[in-house]
DNA sequence: TTGAAAGCGCTAACAA
DNA sequence: TTGTTAGCGCTTTCAA
């Protein structure tokens, strides 16, 4: 068996509520007593089960972080400011990987209510309807990166999320601005929430701008490299009337960029490209992407914040924050010929 | 508070251990008050707390996936196959991200022994001493997917690995097949394991082939896309009179040919490259990079397995598993001039 | 300064 | 078929 503060209390001959205080350094404790027991405790290889103290304290002091895609780099900075924030606080960040499957995230709400953890920070494609009723009827807090797509009044979570139409649309424009009157887009599923938004962010450009929207020109992919080379290979097939391209995401970018070179195309001079993410990816290529800025780190630095309040200080109130995407140029834009 | 089973109780007028009994579907239950427990648990919005339950049985049903970088496509594949095993024996994966840092490795393991896990998979760059102690004393199993540097005789625990020298070395040789007589090689720090073996597979393809080993056809990076671009930058400045080059792993090689090709290289007539890991990034760039599987997705499956075995059957004796690697040729390698 | 006792939520042996 | 009881490891109140 694992050795609990029973043995040490047996071994140093003091009762298991001493051996508790000395451990924790709380209440009173002769430090002699207080010496014996730690050496007895390291003699023992103790350590404390986190089973027995959650049952007691009713906290776990684990976050449960959802992601939908651990191949996408995208998620990788919001990774990164959850757990700095997180460390800083004692709790330990456990990812779940929840595969882009509704069924899946809803298996790591239960887990949350199992109590798997003390609050949960989910990022998604796409939050359904029972999604949201899960979390609104959570006992413990989640904090969501998307605005849901049907709020309710009665929603009760938090949620830190960048926009996505303003993303797609600052694509759009730095195109426009370089004189491109023909763009066309790699988007993800528009069905999905992110899929629809960043379709809108491009449409809404195109409109203010006064220039056609085509949908010839809308190329629907996944968000993997290789639905990007699957995108190119249509527009080698059917020929392209476009001279810019936005894409919802560097991934798909990439396969794009890499099947046109493969095809003889020179980049950005047969075709300017514009990403999403900014992900170290799009430094990665040759040409370097231009790519808006996601503020990835902020998001999941901010979304720990937020839990933190609702657990350490039992805020009850809502807060929903916003983030502005930033324009990070590099070398896939050019004046169009 | 959160429900309980004594809330149920309440609610029915049966006793906590008949509301456990309908609610596991153990023991004796007369079907008429499974269902009313059952609805008033519905109701109640019960779900059972995995720290009691935890407490008791001395199992929480989690395992710990630590990996040391997750911008490193290299364990995309093996947290796949963990986690497929996992899920189909109801276990939960929970991935601890350790920042390459021995530090975080260490408070992981002091994570497992608060019962954090019933068990862990640990990927490390490099397992120190202190590490291996401490898995050694661990009271949950740990399973390695790296040899230890410096076994020991009384080393307890299971370990699934790849072999990494011959996997360098079959990168090797296929350029030396090819007819390369000047190979450099881009690899990890040598003072860790992980570089030091894929260094020592170079290095014993060259002896093998009677070629002689230059100090100054090593370059050292860290696996990153940045150190690879650095590396490129050296052979500019330094200039190169190789023609071949193998690289420790994807990431850096995809740094290495985007410098290259920014800088007027054309690939591979100018350099043939052959890489390590044979992620998705390898079949993203243009020409696709020849690259070595390392059997990722096999490794995380077998290590889930030799940890259920522990867990599960209660299996005492060590096993150690050394996988092969195999190649993967893509456009990347063509005979020298 | 230390110890006894209760209880966190759950399960299981045993009794009824 | 159901209920009583004890106990998993820990913390905390209260008493000594």
């Amino acid at each position: 068996m694992k050795t609990t503060i029973y043995d040490i209390a047996k071994a140093t001959g003091f009762s298991a509520s001493t051996v508790s205080r000395a451990l924790n350094g709380t209440g009173y404790c002769n430090p002699k007593t207080k010496a014996k027991i730690l050496e007895a405790a390291h003699a023992l290889h103790y350590s404390p089960s986190n089973a027995g103290r959650a049952l007691k304290s009713q906290r776990s002091n684990r976050i449960l972080f959802c992601i939908p895609d651990i191949m996408n780099p995208f998620y990788f900075e919001m990774i990164q400011g959850a757990t700095d924030v997180l460390n800083r606080h004692n709790f330990h960040c456990m990812l779940c990987y929840t595969q882009h499957s509704e069924a899946e995230e809803l298996k790591y709400l239960d887990l949350l209510s199992e109590q798997y953890g003390d609050g949960m920070i989910m990022v998604s494609f796409n939050f359904s309807e029972a999604i949201t009723e899960k979390i609104n009827h959570a006992y413990f807090p989640v904090v969501t990166t998307n605005l849901v797509p049907k709020p309710h009044t009665d929603d009760r979570f938090d949620t830190v999320y960048i926009d996505h139409i303003r993303a797609m649309y600052l694509a759009t424009q730095t195109l426009i601005d370089k004189g491109h009157r023909q763009i066309a887009i790699a988007v993800g599923d528009p069905d999905e929430q992110t899929g629809r938004e960043r379709l809108r962010g491009y449409q809404d450009c195109l409109k203010d701008h006064g220039l056609p929207y085509k949908d010839l020109n809308v190329f629907v992919g996944d968000y993997t490299i290789a639905s990007g080379k699957h995108i190119a290979d249509r527009i080698l097939v059917e020929g392209k009337d476009f001279t810019g391209l936005v894409s919802a995401n560097d991934l798909m970018a990439l396969g794009i960029v890499s099947r046109l070179q493969a095809a003889g195309f020179t980049l950005p001079d047969d075709l300017s490209i514009v990403s999403l993410d900014n992900s170290d990816y799009a430094d990665a290529v040759h040409p370097g992407l231009t790519s808006v800025d996601m503020k990835q780190y902020e998001i999941g630095k901010t979304s720990a914040e937020l839990l933190l309040e609702r657990i350490l200080d039992k805020r009850q109130s809502r807060k929903v924050i916003r983030l502005e995407p930033g324009l990070v140029e590099r070398q896939s834009v050019k004046v169009p010929v």
